[in-house]
RNA sequence: GGAGGAGUUCCCGAGUGGCCAAAGGGGGCAGACUGUAAAUCUGUUGCGUUUCGCUUCGGUGGUCCGAAUCCACCCUCCUCCA
């Protein structure tokens, strides 16, 4: 193995990435490190899917639970913390298997992408939240196209977060966001990755296994896992209950709706999810597609991987 | 048996003579994505040879230059009276 080449597991939800991660693992003396955004914070383990030590079976796992919930963790965070662990194995002479659905954050740790500026300005953040509940979607976009007129035209108006994030940069760096987009995007990749991408090619095959998952979380005592949360004081608009599994809880729990109808939400929304998560992974052409759904056989999935993996390595 | 009400495109639902292939919502499908990304946002959704043609609004027949909209009969469902 060269220096900085590492293996990524991508797809959807539900594809079975960390039962392949593992085995993987065991057969390459890898070490793993999540590439999830939720599977970062603590206490959040049954609707993440997060494995738990038995379906670890030893491996090394990083980058899972190191945030608190309270938090709002960040793909800049990610790309730092992740890179850390990543080198810290390779400098073992192991090799890193970063496995994970969200696709921002993979990406940008193999890319090394720095992001601009450090913090964020919270208080000039609200400031353009409040003008746009005031003024509207066309007028911070109109903003917006008065100092970034090519980041303007990407992002629509009705993209307020967007919008107001490129204002933002602005503000912090006194540089556009376009213009740090043209210093960054050019660059060669931090690490030499080996994509492997799940894919079913029966679509509905996937999204029965998404639905049987959610009702396994919801036996495994999901909703116990949510009151604790909320228990312990974390505001229901965090970033953490964002997560699919958790915001339609907690809407249970504020009396918004009922039981049965959350699950179906969740069930939906997980759906969705996979196939925004298709989308992201598609038009990176780097990613080696492995049809679970032809021979669900996991040792023919580990063959498969392991075929990718060596050939790239010639 | 009698009196009302309803049947609309995948679903819900608007439409009561031309501006209707039919509002809106849901769901589906497709896409975007550089510090909230399990988030945020966009497009599309009868068929076709696509600035036009064809087939749709329970069924059949009729009125009319023209019908999802009016009339007749039929079918199905709902409510109420027996």
């Amino acid at each position: 193995m060269q220096k900085n080449r590492i293996i990524c597991i991508v797809g959807p939800t539900a594809s079975g990435k960390t039962a392949l991660s593992i085995a993987l693992a065991k057969k390459l003396s890898g070490e793993i490190v999540s590439g999830d955004s939720m599977q970062i914070y603590k206490g959040m383990d049954i609707g993440t899917a997060k494995p738990d030590e038995t379906e670890r079976d030893g491996v090394v796992h990083h980058m899972l639970s190191v945030a608190e919930p309270s938090e709002n963790y960040s793909a800049a965070r990610y790309v730092k913390e992740a890179g850390a662990c990543v080198d810290e194995i390779l400098s073992c002479g192991k090799v890193p298997i970063v496995v994970g659905g969200t696709g921002l954050y993979i990406d940008s740790l193999v890319n090394g992408t720095e992001f601009a500026a450090h913090l964020e300005d919270e208080k000039y953040r609200r400031e353009l939240w409040e003008l746009y509940e005031e003024k509207g979607v066309e007028f911070l976009h109109d903003m917006l196209s008065r100092v970034d007129a090519a980041r303007a035209e990407e992002i629509h108006k009705n993209n307020v977060k967007r919008v107001i994030r490129a204002l933002e940069v602005y503000k912090i760096t006194g540089k556009t966001i376009s213009e740090h987009d043209e210093e960054t995007k050019g660059k060669e990749p931090k690490y030499d990755a080996t994509y492997i991408g799940l894919e079913f090619q029966n679509r509905d095959r996937l999204y029965e296994r998404i639905n049987l998952r959610v009702d396994k979380m919801i036996e495994a005592g999901l909703l116990r896992e949510v009151e604790n949360l909320l228990g312990s004081g974390l505001s229901p608009s965090s970033t953490a209950m964002q997560a699919i599994g958790y915001k339609e809880l907690v809407a249970y729990f504020e009396g918004k709706e009922m039981l049965d109808e959350a699950i179906e939400k969740i069930k939906l929304n997980s759906r969705r999810y996979a196939k925004r998560q298709m989308t992201w992974f598609k038009r990176n052409e780097k990613v080696n597609w492995i049809a679970v759904d032809k021979s669900e056989n996991i040792s023919d999935i580990i063959q498969n991987s392991m075929n990718f993996i060596s050939f790239d390595s010639i």
